[in-house]
DNA sequence: ATGTCGATTTGCT
DNA sequence: GCAAATCGACATA
């Protein structure tokens, strides 16, 4: 039950940090108090300025993303496509804008108030299986942006669970098409034949 | 099962 | 104006 601390986070390999968030638990206790979350089975790195799908390629700074430029360990929560909130985890040192995509997450705490949030009548991949899903189901919005996590309200844990090597998939990462040569990068990273990810194997 | 399309804010041109 | 780190509704098969 280790919370994740800023040493993890403030390491200088984003790839090596979405490799390692496998397996670890996002947790929040938001709008209620009941604690929501579960097991992280799907990221995807995003290297800052020598990136060409970061929102902080050349080091862009805007009012968005200004956040990704801080200190590893604070949240980057963007609104996409105008609706849907985005959980970021914002690495490395200040000045340098490396943040990990969480894109999935199997729901193990609080699963009936994520499948309320969610308006679910299963328990299946559509409760948190997306970067759009999971913030609803955790009750994730803007409010979030640049909060600690190694705070109360959102927060990253280790629960002693290994993921070996040969259960980890990398691939490319999703909607990322515009980014030239980047968008080929293998840096999305998920459970081998997880039910729980975005896509199946 | 697969495809198209609309919602709606941010940021670049 | 247009495209975006997406999702769900609806169409057609």
């Amino acid at each position: 039950m280790a919370k994740l601390d800023l040493a993890f986070y403030r390491r200088p390999d984003v790839v090596a940090i979405a490799r390692d968030l496998l397996g670890k638990y996002v947790l929040t206790r938001l709008g209620g108090g009941e604690v929501t979350g579960g097991r992280i089975v799907e990221t995807e790195a995003y290297a800052g300025p020598e990136d060409r799908a970061s929102h902080a390629h050349g080091n862009r700074r805007t009012a968005r993303t200004e956040t990704m430029f801080r200190a590893g360990g604070v949240a980057y929560v963007y609104l996409c496509y105008g609706m849907h909130c985005l959980l970021n985890v914002v690495t490395n040192r200040e000045g340098i804008p490396h943040a990990v995509l969480i894109r999935a997450v199997e729901p193990l705490v609080g699963a009936g108030a994520m499948m309320a949030r969610r308006r679910a009548r299963r328990m299946d991949r559509r409760v948190a299986g997306g970067p759009g899903m999971l913030t609803e189901a955790l009750g994730i919005g803007l409010e979030c942006n640049g909060c600690r996590l190694t705070g109360a309200k959102v927060w990253l844990e280790d629960r002693g669970e290994i993921v070996p090597p040969r259960a980890v998939v990398a691939g490319p990462r999703i909607g990322v098409h515009y980014a030239g040569p980047d968008a080929a990068l293998p840096w999305r990273f998920r459970i081998r034949r997880s039910p729980w990810t975005s896509l199946p194997d």
